[in-house]
DNA sequence: CGTTACATTTACGTCAACGTCAACTCTGCT
DNA sequence: AGCAGAGTTGACGTTGACGTAAATGTAACG
């Protein structure tokens, strides 16, 4: 199963993070191990928020931003409104995620356009040097 | 024409940033303008390379990374050996963009799903709520 | 000519996101 | 009992990316 609780240096090896980044994101509310003495022990909910966390640092979303997403993933389903305002946000942040992604493809295009180029000027230069 | 040169306080307008932020890229080098006297002026290719910095911001790039990039499209094309180092650096710069862009699909994938849930969520509240 | 608006340099301040000690405390082994 | 090794809590340090304040410059307008 995948029910079994890592230590903190498991955990360092399973997702490639120091243990002061661990119980960093513990300090600012990401993570919430449970606690064996003063140890801690992290769960299965711990690794899949950690990954959510290290996914959205790669889109360069600071870890406040981070933390609202996780909040999403969060919902309580009791209270109408709260459920609602939760979906408005997940709709806004989708929205700001799509449009990133468009704005992605545009560098990409940018970017395959600048390495033909640069096919040809090397070609060039290649022949050039005979 | 595009050929106009804008102020500093032009440059702020157009793109949303402070001057601050324009005098601490041009220390970094990311834009060069042109003096009169002491005065900035940005060209057009400062706005293109300011459009680059700005993107690659959006994704999480450091400037120092993005410094890269913009030398990627500044290539003198006399030197062999330079100009195919850069060219590797854009081919690995664009599999890294492409496997951020599979990643972000990936994300916004599960988001919707996320969001299918809420609805699913608020449909049956609101039965309940009759 | 004075003032207003915009700009400049220099320099110190700040905030996020950790890194890096130091000084313990447990736990398990021998 | 003693020791190693993993873990803990402070607390201060660091780096990147600017903010902010102070002192000064300059162009243009009434």
């Amino acid at each position: 199963m995948t029910n079994e609780t890592l230590t903190i240096s498991q955990m360092c090896d399973a997702f490639g993070v120091t243990a002061r980044t661990l119980r960093f994101y513990e300090a600012k509310e990401l993570l919430s191990p449970i606690r064996i003495g003063s140890r801690r022990l992290f769960t299965r909910r711990d690794r899949a928020r950690l990954k959510i966390i290290l996914r959205g640092k790669r889109f360069g979303f600071s870890l406040e931003d981070i933390r609202q997403v996780l909040d999403l993933y969060e919902r309580d389903s009791t209270n109408e409104v709260q459920v609602r305002h939760t979906y408005d946000l997940a709709k806004a942040r989708l929205a700001q995620m799509e449009a990133q992604r468009a704005e992605l493809d545009e560098a990409i295009k940018e970017l395959k356009a600048e390495l033909a180029e640069g096919e040809k000027t090397i070609a060039s230069l290649r022949q050039a040097a005979e």
